[in-house]
DNA sequence: CTCCCGATAT
DNA sequence: ATATCAGGAG
């Protein structure tokens, strides 16, 4: 079995003040960074909300605007059509169900259009400090290599995750484990000879030969 | 399972 | 050229 604590140790060594990398400063921008952040690096999302944000500042900004115009507002992050046609509706569904305001809930987030739980958590955990595993490319990736699930189904591991990690760790966790998938258990190419974790990590284990 | 999709690193 | 990037819907 994995020795849980002292992982948790090691991530708050190597990311103590491990948070969201997504520019925002109301749970509507956070929404709607996130939505754009799929596939997409959040340097390049955090490039194209600097701009979006001083245009649309409210839900019902993304409901009413043309559906071009808004694909050509967030066309560099990909999926652009996808993602303005989620942002819209979402943004009517808001307006529809919500005062406008982003709610604070998983079920009532993983109901909006274009939102799913991944998303809903990183809302919930950045914006309402409601604690959530977020299981992005990163955290699924991480903790299948280390062995901390064996899941594919980014829900199963969310669960699988929430049953070893402590609940009060979650978000912090999370996000940690997307910094350590950025900087160094990459997809293509994890570095780890760089890696602390890799007495910990059954991907490494194995790696390690020499 | 497939499709959506531009930008970047390798 | 190709894999990958804070996924979600049909």
């Amino acid at each position: 079995m994995k020795n849980i604590p002292e992982i948790l140790r090691i991530l708050d060594k190597l990311y103590p003040k491990a948070k969201c990398s997504l520019d925002f400063n109301t749970p509507l921008e956070l929404l709607v960074a996130t939505v754009l952040s799929a596939q997409c690096t959040d340097e390049r999302v955090n490039q194209v909300t600097k701009n979006l944000f001083n245009k649309y500042r409210t839900a019902a900004d993304y409901a009413d605007v043309p559906t071009e115009e808004l694909e050509e507002d967030i066309r560099s992050t990909g999926f652009f059509r996808n993602k303005a046609k989620s942002l819209k509706n979402c943004g009517a569904a808001l307006v529809e169900a919500h005062q406008g305001e982003v709610p604070g809930s998983l079920d009532k987030l993983v109901k909006l259009p274009g939102i799913g739980r991944k998303t809903a958590n990183v809302i919930l955990g950045s914006a309402f400090k409601i604690p959530g595993i977020v299981v992005d490319t990163h955290v699924g990736r991480i903790t299948q290599r280390m062995g901390l699930t064996r899941e594919q189904d980014p829900v199963k591991i969310e669960f699988d995750l929430m049953e070893i990690i402590p609940k009060d760790k979650w978000t912090v966790f999370s996000h940690q484990l997307i910094q350590h998938g950025r900087k160094i258990c990459n997809a293509r190419k994890p570095k780890c000879g760089e890696c602390l974790l890799l007495e910990h990590c059954d991907f490494g284990q194995s790696a390690a030969d020499s």
